[in-house]
DNA sequence: CTACCGATTGACT
DNA sequence: GTCAATCGGTAGA
C-alpha cells in the first residue's frame, strides 16, 4: 500500500444525512487509522444505525449526558463509547442536538494487517476486526478518539473505496445485535455471505 | 463512596 | 448452543 493509501475522507456532507441512508452507503467504504505504528484500514462491511426518535436502543434516548454529548454534536465526528470493558467506534450523523448515529460492526482488514494481528495477539484474518470491540482493539481505537473530526483525513477517517459501494442485492438487513430493547426495529445492515460480517450464521446470508 | 448496567467477547458443553 | 469475566460511566446514598 502506498503512503497515500487510501485517500480523501469522506466529506461532512455524507454524514449530514438520514442515519439510515448513511448507514447503508457505509458499507463498503474505507475505514482508515493512523498511528505512529503505520496505517491500518478496512472494508466496513457491517453496520447499525442508531435513532434520534422513537428508539430507546439509542444511548440518546434519555437526553444529553457526558458520556453521550458526541451523538449530540455536528455529524462526521466519531462517538467512542466503553462497552463490557471494551470499545465500540461511531460515527456521528444528521444535523447537530439530533443524536443519531451509526455503529461500525465489523470491517475486512486490507492494509497493516500485521499491525492489526499484533495488536489483537491472534493471526486468523477473518477474526481480527469481526464484531465492534474488536475492531476497535484492531485499529486502536478508544475513548481519545471520542469526539474526532472524521473529515480532516488524520488519526482515523473513511474514505470512498476505487470498487464503489456494493449493490443492493448484496446487502442484508436485519435487527441489531445484542440490543435489550426496540428489537423490533430491522436497523443493521451487511454484506451478504461476506466472511468478515459478526454475528450468527443466520445473520449473515 | 458503593451498586449496578451494558450496542461484547471468548471459553466452554 | 450457554455463560461469566470484563470495567468505565452513571446514578444514587
Amino acid at each position: 500500500m502506498s503512503e497515500r493509501f487510501p485517500m480523501d475522507p469522506l466529506p461532512v456532507a455524507f454524514y449530514d444525512r438520514d442515519v439510515v441512508r448513511v448507514a447503508r452507503e457505509l458499507l463498503g467504504t474505507l475505514l482508515c487509522r493512523t498511528t505512529r505504528h503505520g496505517l491500518a484500514a478496512g472494508r466496513i462491511v457491517e453496520t447499525e444505525a442508531y435513532l434520534a426518535a422513537d428508539d430507546t436502543a439509542c444511548h440518546a434516548a434519555r437526553g444529553k449526558n457526558r458520556k453521550n454529548a458526541s451523538m449530540f454534536g455536528p455529524p462526521g465526528r466519531a462517538y467512542v463509547y466503553p462497552i463490557h470493558a471494551r470499545w465500540c467506534f461511531n460515527v456521528v450523523t444528521e444535523p447537530r442536538r439530533v443524536a443519531s448515529a451509526v455503529l461500525i460492526r465489523a470491517i475486512e482488514p486490507l492494509a497493516g494487517i500485521p499491525l492489526m494481528q499484533q495488536r489483537r495477539g491472534l493471526d486468523q484474518r477473518t477474526d481480527l476486526a469481526r464484531g465492534p470491540a474488536r475492531l476497535c482493539e484492531a485499529l486502536a481505537i478508544d475513548r481519545r478518539l471520542d469526539g474526532w473530526n472524521l473529515s480532516r483525513g488524520r488519526r482515523v477517517w473513511i474514505a470512498a473505496d476505487q470498487d464503489g459501494p456494493f449493490p443492493d442485492e448484496r446487502i442484508g438487513c436485519s435487527p441489531r445485535i445484542g440490543v435489550t430493547s426496540a428489537a423490533e426495529l430491522h436497523l443493521r445492515f451487511y454484506v451478504r455471505g461476506n466472511p468478515y460480517v459478526s454475528g450468527p450464521q443466520r445473520l449473515r446470508v
